[in-house]
DNA sequence: CGCGATCTTGAACACGGTCAACTGACGTGG
DNA sequence: CCACGTCAGTTGACCGTGTTCAAGATCGCG
């Protein structure tokens, strides 16, 4: 569980830029009031598969990813757990737990990676000292809102094909974001979790990508992904 | 459209309690620093059917629900509107637009209803001098925020009976929570809607609810509901 | 009275889930 | 070193659920 072999070049060598788009960069910097090139706060490396936090723990603090891959997961009531979001450097976690005590969702490394943490009580003190920091976050918590409702569109009420498709092209923008390459790109993720999160079942989602790899949409060789032909897989998404 | 007979007698006279449950309280009596009791800001009347905001426009204020129904939708390129949101008395409305400079999704009443405005810049100036205003409205995101992801894992992965039955049972807790009845009330909503917002067609919404109805769980006439069998309902949503 | 919108009900079909067999990669222990 | 177990992924066949298409019912309103 320590090597990876060919998605390791993707999830490696990542920690120089986190910093840069880090969500919690603000909080980073006005941490000492002095001392403003101070690094963040305390860090915490984990291993593939461990738990960062769990679905009603109490609730202590924020992490920003600084490298590797995450997934928050829910479980309902007598069910299997299920994935909600995928998250990848950068990204800010357990900002649902800001109302109440506990964490409403649990939170797992899916390889090896490491966080930023922020005490709540820190976040809370620096806040209430510089507004901006709490309209930034704000602003953040607006976006994921507005994301999840239009994510809860995407998924619910599409077929297999189009559920796929989109997912496909949301990491391709997510690593592009971050600055590696829109078309070739590791999905860091077991068929099984991507099935969860799109509401799919594992066999669904493995034959819909052999199908897209049979059209020559893309390539794929595991979990990594080469996309050939993007206009198709737009098309996919917007219903043919 | 002005006259809804039988659903009349659940959304009339309400506006009374509006206040002391309302999401936006805080902002309302803090806003003239020195008159306390000032009521609250600008109101508006809408007409069933009529938009409060829409997808795209501008975001200039916060809207709480103070009399009405209503529903949040997201049309998704090339494709129907989906409705990712009902809001009674209360909610506030507009919380996915605090990031960015637009509204991402458009809010219609469904009945003749009324909403109460707060103005983003007067809501920033308000944050930014208290603090617990502030972590008030954080609190209030991250809820909706944790609500959005158990609402995907109930509504994407559960077959139709168990949505309706917990669509039904929501709505209950809800009229409930604002001192109505929890086992007598008025969906208030089309099956359109419902469907929508369940990731069903209406004939499958129609279909449960006929069923529902024939196996002595609820009675239903139109869009009033009337719970007769409550553990039954509890049992379908827990899956059997 | 008849028109339109909303809702209900029925029948046939297709999509995706379930069950099951098979493959290949990896790590362990005989 | 190879046999073995495990785990992730692939592929196939069958079947149930919900969609689609279509007809009819009910209500409000001109």
């Amino acid at each position: 569980m320590k090597k990876r072999g060919r998605q390791g070049s993707v999830t490696s060598a990542t920690a120089q830029v986190a910093c840069a788009a880090c969500g919690l960069k603000p909080f980073c910097t006005a941490s000492p009031p002095g001392s403003a090139n101070a690094p963040c706060a305390p860090r915490r490396r984990l291993r593939a598969g461990e738990v960062l936090y769990a679905q009603g723990e109490p609730a202590a603090a924020l992490y920003a990813v600084r490298a590797g891959f995450f997934k928050s997961c829910v479980s309902a009531a007598s069910g299997e757990p299920r994935v909600v979001a995928f998250h990848l450097m950068g990204d800010v976690l357990g900002l649902d737990a800001l109302g109440g005590a506990m964490h409403r969702s649990t939170a797992v490394a899916l390889g090896d990676g490491e966080v930023c943490r922020l005490a709540l009580t820190e976040a809370e003190r620096l806040m209430s000292d510089h507004a901006a920091l709490a309209a930034g976050l704000r602003a953040r918590m607006g976006a994921q809102l507005a994301d999840a409702g239009e994510r809860m569109v995407a998924l619910c009420a599409m077929p297999a094909s189009e559920r796929v498709a989109a997912h496909l092209l949301e990491v391709s923008r997510r690593w592009a974001e971050r600055g590696y390459s829109p078309s070739e790109f590791g999905l860091c993720m077991s068929r099984k979790d991507t099935g969860s999160y799109l509401g799919l079942t594992l066999e669904s989602v493995s034959r819909t990508l052999s199908q897209f790899a049979a059209s020559g949409w893309i390539a794929l060789a595991g979990r990594s992904v080469k996309i050939l032909d993007r206009a198709a897989l737009e098309a996919q998404v917007a219903g043919e």
